[in-house]
DNA sequence: AAGCCGGGGCT
DNA sequence: AGCCCAGGCTT
């Protein structure tokens, strides 16, 4: 199926049997009763690579503390990243907050409501800008995410690897070419709502498909073996050794990661990529000028599994004496912090695991 | 173009 | 255990 193929396919048939499905079968979602351009916003960014179910609580508590672009703006990043912490991909809550700062400094707090301005700001590429023009501003530009790429490649009968950049765009031609100038945001919500309810990675729901007899998969009996994808590399192991250090105060010492990479800005125990006890002593030697007397038994394991990567953790406990003069914590990325404290700072989930059992489980 | 960047839920 | 997901940024 090419663009000109395209000019002869009922589009007009396939708009009324999706919108009309939509309006009886949509879900009831927080953002769904909302029209303000900032909450849409906040949706949309939450739910890159996150499914529903686990957006919705965020999504009410981010909305309760964060009102508005003003209030985000304000907010301090460790605030914003507390909120976020434990939804993954903590660049998308700097990249927000910063985003929603130049939209009330540059743009008087309106969210830009043209495809360049908006895509202009961090953190906002193709399918958001879209998807905050249509849905916000019923605006009909296409919102192509992985439900819009299965849904087309399946009705349209694509073999083509929707991992390609080249065929995003291609994608978001079509939709061009089929969006309905009406109706946009329902449009758009609709084709991700019948990937998300009936046309499913597995075992797709052809049978109560509302556009079944439009779609070309389902005609060759090839819907389950749409979209292609080439596959990812499988994640790289990495043993880790991790320390919770206690001072004779009680007070826990935690770690603060750096401003870029895995895990940006959040908080963790000091750890390295080692199997031995000494490494970790080492470490606390170099970078935080402490002596650590080290327990030898492992108090806990963690597996965590990334996209790209597993850490295995061993948890060592240990504790520090009087430490000299010279160490200045409060100048680097460490910190005693007591332990009732230890829930204001973002930590990621693995790293949660490991102040579940050794500062709340109390060992 | 390819790699980096989380976490949870499904089969 | 492998797959999926309302993607974008960096190199």
């Amino acid at each position: 199926m090419n663009i000109e193929e395209l000019r002869e396919w009922p589009a007009e048939d396939f708009q009324a049997n999706l919108l009309h499905w939509y309006e009886e079968n949509k879900r009831d979602l927080p953002w769904r009763r909302e029209r303000d351009p900032y909450k849409i916003w906040v949706s949309e960014i939450m739910l890159q690579q996150t499914k529903v179910d686990t957006v919705i609580p965020y999504y009410e508590r981010f909305i309760s503390l964060f009102p508005s672009a003003k209030a985000l703006a304000e907010a301090e990043e460790e605030t914003v990243l507390k909120a976020w912490e434990g939804l993954g991909y903590y660049s998308r809550a700097r990249n927000l907050h910063a985003a929603v700062k130049e939209v009330n400094e540059v743009y008087g707090g309106m969210v830009p409501n043209n495809k360049a301005e908006i895509s202009r700001l961090r953190g906002v590429g193709p399918y958001t800008a879209g998807a905050i023009l249509s849905i916000a501003y019923n605006i009909p530009a296409p919102a192509v995410d992985g439900n819009v790429m299965r849904v087309v490649t399946r009705l349209l009968l694509m073999y083509d690897d929707i991992s390609k950049v080249t065929t995003r765009k291609k994608i978001e031609a079509i939709i061009e070419q089929i969006i309905s100038e009406q109706h946009p945001s329902e449009f758009n919500q609709a084709l991700m709502e019948l990937g998300a309810l009936i046309c499913t990675p597995r075992n797709p729901a052809c049978l109560i498909c509302p556009v079944q007899l439009q779609c070309r998969a389902r005609e060759e009996g090839v819907q389950e073996t749409l979209p292609v994808k080439a596959k990812k590399a499988k994640p790289k192991q990495k043993n880790m050794l991790a320390l919770v250090v206690k001072n004779k105060a009680g007070q826990v010492l935690i770690q603060k990661r750096p401003e870029t990479g895995l895990l940006a800005n959040l908080w963790q125990f000091p750890n390295v990529e080692a199997d031995n006890i000494e490494a970790i002593v080492n470490y606390m030697k170099e970078t935080a000028q402490l002596e650590v007397d080290v327990n030898v038994t492992v108090k806990q394991h963690v597996k965590h599994v990334f996209t790209h990567l597993i850490w295995e953790i061993d948890v060592y406990s240990g504790e520090v004496g009087e430490w000299g003069e010279e160490t200045d914590l409060e100048s680097s990325s460490f910190k005693f912090v007591d332990k009732e404290d230890i829930d204001w700072y973002p930590f990621p989930v693995s790293h949660q695991k490991i102040i579940d059992r050794m500062v709340k489980g109390e060992e």
